[in-house]
DNA sequence: TTATTGACATTGTCCGACAATGAGCGAGGC
DNA sequence: GCCTCGCTCATTGTCGGACAATGTCAATAA
């Protein structure tokens, strides 16, 4: 089966010729990770369109994270393409309380990742969990900057589900809110007071308690939210 | 406020002045959704850019339904891009089972989405659900498809909980959804059993009992998810 | 051995040209 | 008068070529 890789919307089938052909080239090439593509006017050429062409599909992928692209350098795969890859570029507009719409849809994903991961997650994903919240303790204990531990304790839940979306969706929404939060406020260290209950979570995921998970999950997003609202009302 | 948008991930700037340039214009010009952009040679010239690098910006709008864009005839706004606009772009790895995994994100996001239409839909929003659930029951006594007013009655109450992001995500992942399984399956009216089901949840969420609301569309998506599991089996 | 520097490769951007296609308008028939 | 058909034109889609910007890597000198 040839893999096929769409990032269009039905209408705007833009380079939907060029996508498939690219990923087979990809594919046949046995890219991996880390691995750096042909140059655009190779491509271009095996590809048998013109390097224009190439570079829209490209600059699609690099949007999306699948590619790399570094000038001087070359352009490096980034995710893997294997079997179907679908992209769902979607488009948010943000207004006025917008920071707390995007934790309004992160509260039920969270919710349900936990409850996933308390029930289904693999004993090495549960022994991951683990130790990141015990990273994420030590780093929170001496004073540092947590922020990239508390992600990557998270990610690690996310993982746990075995549904890559949760973390991905998650994450573009973190994305979204740290892009349009942290820039106008300073948000040095927003809901460091929920950092405690991170190892009450961690361990009822752990331990396979799905509703205690759920509702320390929960707990944590409703005091982000406070934080996120107070700091809100303070600059206004 | 100069209005700002921005499609990339935050290595990949591309085109970051550009886009600015031309959420400013449209701004500046008053465009609103349906309104023609002027040609990309005269947005070029007036952007100070070259044509090229501004299709590459009107294309990943093109992608994430911003504008859309007709060979021929022009292009033409899609989308308000009212304050900032960011987009979420995701790119999924379907593999044998992702349709479940789509499905898995959505009953989360849906069932949240019911219970805070339940809770805070307006008046107005309330009559809009009662409407479509009503449509819907209409065209599915008649046997006629029933898929596009099932999208509408969903969209009413997505709409009702003044959150755009519900809409836009789950819409998303539906879109996903249909592409991959549409195809390969004829999928000819895939959880008929589920649309009488719609009736006590658009009473449920008309009246504001958030708990049976939401049990109903638990129910409603666990009979989705069944049916979609059974095409799968008898496929493979 | 290490720092420097230069040639080279690769992506980013621009310009121009033509093809493909849809919209709008006018001529002609009823 | 009104409708239909066909033509012209504007607009997007694609291609080719060229140059600029920049990272990589090897050759060279201290």
């Amino acid at each position: 089966m040839v893999a096929s890789l769409h990032i269009a919307s039905p209408e705007t089938r833009v380079g939907h010729d060029v996508m498939d052909g690219l990923v087979a080239l990809v594919s046949a090439e046995g890219l991996k990770p880390g691995d750096r593509l042909p140059p655009e006017t190779e491509l271009a050429r095996r590809l048998g369109v013109g390097r224009h062409r190439l570079r829209e599909v490209l600059t699609a992928w690099a949007r999306v994270g699948i590619v790399s692209r570094n000038k001087g350098a070359g352009t490096v795969l980034a995710a893997p393409i294997t079997g179907r890859t679908l992209a769902l570029p979607l488009a948010v507009t943000l207004e006025a309380e917008s920071l707390l719409r995007t934790l309004a849809v992160r509260r039920p994903l969270e919710i349900e990742a936990v409850r996933l991961a308390a029930r289904d997650a693999a004993p090495t994903s549960r022994d991951r969990i683990t130790a990141r919240m015990l990273d994420l303790m030590v780093i929170f204990d001496g004073g540092g900057d947590w922020r990239a531990a508390d992600r990557a304790f998270h990610a690690a839940i996310h993982e746990a589900t075995g549904n890559p979306l949760f973390g991905q969706i998650i994450g573009q929404l973190q994305r979204a809110f740290d892009e349009v939060y942290a820039t106008p406020f300073g948000m040095p260290q927003l809901g460091s007071s929920t950092i405690p209950m991170h190892r009450p979570l961690a361990e009822a995921v752990v331990a396979g308690r799905a509703d205690e998970a759920a509702d320390w999950m929960a707990r944590i997003l409703e005091d982000t939210e406070a934080a996120a609202r107070a700091v809100m009302e303070g600059h206004r």
